[in-house]
Order: C-alpha cells, then sequence, then structure tokens
DNA sequence: ATAGGCACCTGGTGGC
DNA sequence: TGCCACCAGGTGCCTA
C-alpha cells in the first residue's frame, strides 16, 4: 500500500494528535514485526513530548523530546489510525482492539492512535535524533523526488551506465527515495517509456522528461489523499482517492488512456512484481 | 559494484 | 463449504 504520497498522507493525519502532544501509554503487543522492537521501546516512549513528526522516503520519523526519534515503517501493509478526541474536549469510547492491532499510542490529548500491519513487513526503531540520517535504514537512500537534490542533471547521471530496466532503477531506493510499484508505473505511463527499456539506453532528454513527471504524479496522489490500492485508508479511516485516477496499474487488458491509442494495458512480471504498461505508446 | 532472486507474513479472490 | 493456487503497496540479504 504504501509509497510515499500515502506515507506523507497518514504523516498529515497523524499531526493534529501526535505533534506536540505527549505520549502517556505505549501498547506493544508483541515483540517485533519484521524485526524485534528496539530494548524498552515502551518504556522509552512513555511520558515523551512529540515534538515534530517528519517524513523520509517511506519512513515517518517522530521526533521525542527526550532526544531520540520513533522510526515508522509501514511495510507493505501497515496502517495507523486515529481514535478519540484529540481536543479532549469531549467524553469518547475508543473502538475495542482489533487482530493487527500491534502498538497504540495513548496521547495526553485524548487521541489514540493504532499501528495495524497483518503481514507485518513494517517496523519500528528508535534512534537518535541527531544522527538519524546514518541510520543502516536511512544511510543509503537517494533524495527526495520532491527536493531539489533530485534534479534532471542527477537522474542522468545515475541512470547513465545502468543496465537494469528502468522500472527497477526507479524502485530502487538509493536512486530515488520513495516509488513504489504503483507511482513506478503510472510514471513510466506518462513518460511514454516502456518499463522494459534499459535505463541506461534511454535518451537524456527522455530521462530528464522524467524529473517533472515523477515529482507531478507524487504531487497529485499526496493532493488526492493518497491511493493506493483497495484498502489504503487516512489516518482519519477516510479512503484515498488517487486510486480513481491510475492510468496503467491494475488495468490489466483495459483500453489505453492515451488519446488516439488503440493499446490496451499489458501486465508482465519484472524482477517478481507486476509492471502495467501500454506496449503501444510506451517505447 | 551491479543485478537478480528469495524470503519474510497474512489475507483476499477466484477456480474447482 | 473446503481446499488450493496465486496475488498484493516493500526491502534486506544472499548469490553470482
Amino acid at each position: 500500500m504504501p509509497e510515499l504520497p500515502e506515507v506523507e498522507t497518514v504523516r498529515r493525519g497523524l499531526e493534529p494528535s501526535m505533534s506536540d502532544a505527549v505520549i502517556v501509554q505505549a501498547d506493544i503487543n508483541r515483540p517485533d514485526l519484521r524485526w524485534p522492537f528496539p530494548d524498552r521501546m515502551a518504556e522509552r516512549l512513555t511520558d515523551r513530548r512529540v515534538t515534530g513528526l517528519r517524513r523520509r522516503s517511506k519512513y515517518i520519523l517522530a521526533d521525542l523530546d527526550s532526544g531520540e526519534t520513533l522510526l515508522i515503517h509501514l511495510g507493505m501493509s501497515g496502517r495507523m489510525t486515529v481514535s478519540g478526541d484529540p481536543l479532549g474536549q469531549f467524553a469518547h469510547t475508543h473502538p475495542a482492539r482489533e487482530k493487527h492491532d500491534h502498538v497504540v499510542f495513548h496521547m495526553d490529548n485524548g487521541a489514540r492512535v493504532t499501528f495495524n500491519d497483518p503481514r507485518r513487513f513494517g517496523a519500528m526503531d528508535l534512534l537518535n535524533t541527531t544522527t538519524a540520517e546514518t541510520h543502516p535504514l536511512l544511510a543509503k537512500i537517494g533524495p527526495e523526488p520532491l527536493g531539489n537534490n533530485f534534479n534532471e542533471d542527477y537522474l542522468v547521471a545515475q541512470l547513465k551506465s545502468r543496465n537494469t530496466p528502468i522500472k527497477s532503477a526507479l524502485l530502487d531506493q538509493r536512486i530515488v527515495a520513495g516509488l513504489g510499484n504503483i507511482y513506478v508505473c503510472e510514471a513510466l505511463f506518462r513518460a511514454k517509456i516502456s518499463p522494459t527499456r534499459k535505463a541506461g539506453q534511454i535518451s537524456a532528454p527522455r530521462i530528464r522528461s522524467l524529473v517533472p513527471i515523477i515529482r507531478e504524479v507524487l504531487s497529485d496522489a499526496i493532493a488526492a489523499g493518497g491511493s493506493s490500492l483497495k484498502d489504503f485508508r487516512q489516518a482519519d479511516g477516510e479512503l484515498g482517492y488517487f486510486q480513481h485516477s491510475f492510468d496503467v496499474y491494475g488495468r490489466e487488458d483495459a483500453p489505453c488512456h492515451t488519446p488516439e491509442c488503440r493499446g490496451v494495458i499489458s501486465r508482465i512480471t519484472q524482477a517478481g512484481r507486476s509492471s502495467f504498461y501500454c506496449a503501444q505508446c510506451q517505447r
């Protein structure tokens, strides 16, 4: 589910409940997600004020007044939802604990933030705020696609000597952060580039064209409140709308959206994952 | 260094 | 209903 736009949507949804609020209780309902939780995680979170909520790639980073930062990754199926009354003005009830509710943060404003993740590919860790960028999970990640360090010259230089399909290259988080299977397919469609084309053999002008397109695809999705598939929900439980805007993802055998194009969308497997594209107009 | 494949885990869907 | 195969948003790790 969660690529950069979904993670950013979740971050924004959590902000009113978590930012500048104190975690008065942390329920840790199992010992691990993808990896074991850090030592004494509940104690290290309890009574800590969240001083800021950031996002880096697909990670949410909650800065704490202890000088530590809580790192959260949603994996494939992770969700974070808010219940209760963040303003703390009214009596309210919280929903019962559900299956796969692995971590629950009780905030001093009355909000409850629940991390639910059936497949448990997600992760949490605690790291020093000042050295967060050197954390093993963050150290090798490339530039933010919506930031200034991701630009045309950079992408051309990165892809120039790559012998891997452009699809795989754009999924490589070391080249650019935050893209996943859906938005790579969508960006390549808008750029009219076949996912099978070797990155290094695509002309510089076409590579350059990918930069504003990637920015646009991600911005559109964030503006729509995230997408992704079937069950993506924003922190307030509302469904994201971008899923209604997919041109290729999940549209196997459906007509190509390019005006005048008579093609239908194909699904192929690359590196074990589905790629959707129009073989007629993506070259 | 780079590229490709597997593993981790659960649930939903569709066919028989 | 039951069983089974296949598919799913990610990414660390291992092997050539």
